[in-house]
DNA sequence: TCGGTACAGAATGTACTA
DNA sequence: ATAGTACATTCTGTACCG
């Protein structure tokens, strides 16, 4: 059995995961956001030329999680790794980690293109995560938006009433969704799909 | 009701907890660590003339997760106060939280020095926390020593014998406390009482 | 009012299954 | 040999009690 270290983290590693030699919990981690994050984040990535894009508290969270606070470069080791989500999924990406199931999500890919008109490629997605470093740093202005965008959501949902963008407190002023969205995501240039919506 | 923001986090608050204002998650983080870290930690830097400090797999956890694996000066909002529990630690104290029990810690503190002739303070404690930016980084060496270490002890506690200094591979060649003690703790001046032990 | 405590949910990592 | 799954543990934050 040869001993290894985890190509991720550092850690003792003995089996190839994903196609990368990696101990158990790097393993789980891109599971995890394998299953979740990417399926999640690919839902979120959809775009519907005749809809806007609207995020909801799930999706924020999950935002914030896959965005790098630091500066996009975390040392990943076997101390930090629970520290910063995308620098290790970044990680995780840039040693070569591949979904197994990247077939079957482009099928799904497929399917939603024909049913719904919509766009998206996993490679693209992937990209939100691999350009960690150049997302500008959180701003003041993010955070206190952020923070009062899941503080009314919250509110509403105890309420049982949906939001919607008129009802919200920034409505009139702004648009809800993209500030937030466009600087949460930085240099991700979002491709709207022309007519068809196929490329 | 005055609206106010939480001094360590900046997220929503109303209360003074520990002598701040404080949101409720901090308020449960500083608690934690008031009756969990501090305490053992306590433990940890109770020293005995006669025994070597020995740090066991507990103790190392707890040498990683109060340090900063930044540089000890990481922005703590209301995103990022999951990352670094070292800094958070750090602001808690810096913004003034006290230690509702500290009489209680310090008659603690007299028993054992009466006892047993340990010496301990309170503030020593502290300043492990609060200087967070002076510790050295995170060499290479420490990671896998501590990795070593961790991994002994894990493999010698499932076969049920407690691991000596001899037994362990580090046993001849250095002491397998200090090295790693000192460099998590870093500047932390340990001051061995003379005598008695008491001043 | 606020500290203590109990609980719920999320995140992490390991063990087991196939 | 490796992906999926279940479970245990830890961490985080909220709700409630006194
Ligand atoms: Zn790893
Ligand atoms: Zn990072
Ligand atoms: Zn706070
Ligand atoms: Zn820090």
């Amino acid at each position: 059995m040869p001993e290894d270290i985890c190509r991720v983290c550092g850690a003792n590693a003995e089996k190839y995961n994903y196609g990368v030699i990696s101990c158990n919990s790097c393993r789980n981690f891109f599971t995890n956001y394998q299953e979740e994050f990417l399926k999640k984040c690919r839902e979120l990535y959809l775009l519907d030329k005749t809809r806007p894009i609207v995020l909801d508290q799930d999706d924020r969270k999950i935002m914030m999680k896959i965005r790098c606070t630091y500066y996009g470069d975390c040392d990943i080791n076997v101390i930090t790794r629970r520290k910063c989500d995308g620098c290790r999924l970044k990680k995780c990406l840039d040693v070569g980690m591949k979904l197994k199931t990247k077939s079957e999500v482009n099928e799904e890919d497929d399917r939603l293109k024909r049913e719904k008109n919509y766009f998206v490629s996993l490679e693209m997605l992937e990209n939100v995560v691999r350009e960690q470093d150049e997302l500008p740093a959180l701003s003041q202005e993010i955070l206190s938006l952020h923070q009062k965008l899941m503080d009314e959501q919250s509110k509403s949902s105890q309420t049982g009433s949906f939001p919607s963008p008129s009802s919200s407190s920034f409505g009139s002023q702004i648009n809800p969704i993209h500030p937030i969205y466009d600087q949460l995501v930085g240099s991700l240039q979002l491709e709207i799909p022309t007519e068809s919506g196929f490329r």
